[in-house]
DNA sequence: ACATTATCCTGCACGC
DNA sequence: TGCGTGCAGGATAATG
């Protein structure tokens, strides 16, 4: 195992973590919302994030590991377990299984699993009076949705990114519910498309946005100009006209 | 206890 | 052409 960005690592120093991996075997391969979780021989775990731009990936010779390889792990094959991430936001962490349950239990409902009925997600919303768009970025409620799919999930089911959904009917929380389902469906159908094409090289499959970074553009659904503000940090793109 | 802001990091778009 | 500036993202730490 190598590690080019010791701040891509935690909680262990680079030296230790390599000494906790080295000589294990991957026995499961597993997904928790943004999380890739793999459970190694001797009771480990192997926490990645992959943050915004990282990949992970195996190629056939770990020779041949590209630029952005900031983490890699030579298998007993010759292959190579690649980590790359060229704005290196992506972390990688070992746990002990026991204690890596806890940090599961931070994690809110899977959107694409059957837990995520209309009921829960009428009860979570009515439990917040953070602005939509923080909500649905929140980790701890809903896990998987980053800052483009919010936006786009709040456009569909045409709801105002700012206020909170605590007193939303419950008509209108089913068409944003609906939405969140189906912009992550869209999501992984074009991410899947884009790995199923022939050659390493080949483009990934852009998400057909049809708010996020569009200001000023004129909104696909009225033709009203679309608007950016802030929130939390982040850029919101809404229409102000057809999301109320 | 809550909400907002800063931090990490690199690549790219932009203006002069 | 080239340089500087600002922005983008997720999670977490730090501040209000």
């Amino acid at each position: 195992m190598r590690i080019e960005r010791a701040n891509m690592v935690k909680p262990h120093p680079p030296p230790v973590l390599c000494q906790l991996v080295e000589g294990r075997q991957v026995e499961s391969v597993e997904r928790r919302g943004k999380n890739i979780l793999l459970g190694l021989s001797g009771m480990g775990l192997l926490h990645v994030h992959l943050g915004m731009t990282g990949n992970l990936f195996v190629i056939p010779d770990v020779r041949f590991r590209c630029l952005s390889a900031r983490i890699w792990f030579e298998l007993d094959d010759g292959k190579g377990l690649i980590f790359e991430d060229p704005r290196t936001l992506g972390r990688l962490r070992f746990y002990h299984r026991q204690e890596a349950s806890g940090l599961l239990a931070e994690l809110g409902v899977e959107p694409l699993s059957d837990q995520f009925t209309l009921s829960r997600f009428v009860e979570l919303a009515r439990s917040s009076r953070q602005p939509a768009k923080i909500f649905l970025m929140d980790q701890r409620r809903i896990a998987g949705l980053g800052n483009i799919y919010a936006a786009e999930a709040l456009f569909r089911a045409r709801m105002d990114p700012r206020k909170s959904l605590s007193r939303v009917s419950r008509k209108k929380l089913a068409a944003l519910h609906q939405a969140i389902v189906e912009v992550l469906n869209q999501a992984v159908e074009c991410a899947v498309k884009a790995y199923a094409k022939p050659g390493v090289f080949q483009e990934a499959e852009e998400f057909p946005c049809q708010v996020y970074a569009r200001e000023g553009k004129p909104c696909l659904r009225c033709g009203h100009s679309i608007r950016r503000i802030h929130q939390g940090g982040r850029s919101t793109y809404f229409c102000p006209a057809c999301q109320r």
